[in-house]
DNA sequence: CGCCAGGCTTCTA
DNA sequence: TAGAAGCATGGC
């Protein structure tokens, strides 16, 4: 990988390829604005970036600061793993591999794992334009504002609301949940950094604590937040594609990465 | 208008 | 232990 700096941008090349659309709009993440055409702006933990892709294998952040750039946005784009490998093991499998060759490089976010599962608990039984509403929503009301938007509330912040406040949400029976998460992530009742360092099945039955948490949304937090890079999320166009391609079990070509194999699969089964 | 959405909890047999 | 009902809201 190499990092260079000039007029204030920053330009991060030779990391193994990415698409960049596609990695932000393909349903891990839903805070991401193209602001105008190439240009994509975020904000996790309370750092705002403007994102361009120059080429297949480069990035550009332009108002961010080097070390920005190195300690957030290098690990949010998993910019040190090594998908050239990890892409030749599963287009062993010939699913995943047209996908591949239509998508080019979508890469795992590490988000916030707060933000992460929020969103997800979200998520539940909605479509991805209304989820992106529903947490710009909740960002715009209770986050502190920044330069450009709105950082993500804190766990401590949104677990001293009601049911009430969060009511601007039209989140519907969702809301409970989101409260039961914020009180038990900001009491310490569960710390999503421990999870990260438990083996995947107590992780799993954990974050499955959190009422409104079952199964798919604690593997989506795993899988974009904690660095489980093997988990599979299983949703109904996940279980459609099992159905499908792989009725007698996933190839083993997935083990290791199947938390990417399912992305793909998730973009295929969506046509 | 009707169908569907990156599900989960609770009730039932 | 498995399957269905109920859940709140709005995108398309």
């Amino acid at each position: 990988m190499k990092i260079t700096e000039k007029s204030g941008e920053i330009l991060v090349s030779d990391f193994g390829g990415i698409n960049l659309r596609e990695t932000l709009f393909c349903g891990q993440a839903f805070r991401w604005k193209e602001t105008e055409d190439g240009v994509f702006y975020g904000i996790t933990r309370g750092r705002e970036a403007l994102v361009t892709q120059k080429n297949e294998d480069s990035l550009c952040f332009s108002g961010s600061t080097r070390e920005d750039v190195e300690q957030i946005w290098i690990p949010y784009f998993d910019l040190e793993r090594d998908y050239p490998a990890v892409l030749s093991k599963i287009t062993r499998d010939s699913v995943v591999a047209s996908a591949v060759n239509k998508t080019g490089t979508l890469r795992i976010l590490n988000q916030e794992p707060w933000e992460c599962l929020c969103s997800f608990i979200i998520s539940a039984c909605n479509n991805i334009p209304r989820i992106s509403k529903i947490v710009a929503t909740l960002c715009e009301n209770f986050g502190e504002k920044t330069a450009r938007g709105y950082a993500f509330p804190s766990a401590q912040t949104v677990a001293f609301l009601s049911e009430t406040d969060l009511s601007v949400l039209h989140a519907g029976y969702r809301v409970p949940y989101i409260l039961d998460a914020a009180q038990k992530v900001a009491s310490g009742e569960i710390s999503l950094a421990e999870i990260a360092e438990m083996p995947v099945e107590k992780a799993e039955k954990t974050l499955m604590t959190v009422n409104g948490v079952g199964k798919k949304v604690a593997d989506c937090t795993m899988l974009y937040s904690l660095g489980f890079f093997d988990t599979y999320p299983v949703d109904r166009h996940i279980a459609r594609a099992n159905a499908e391609f792989f009725p007698d079990g996933l190839p083993s070509c997935f083990d290791g990465a199947k938390g990417l194999a399912q992305q793909y699969l998730f973009i295929v089964s969506k046509r």
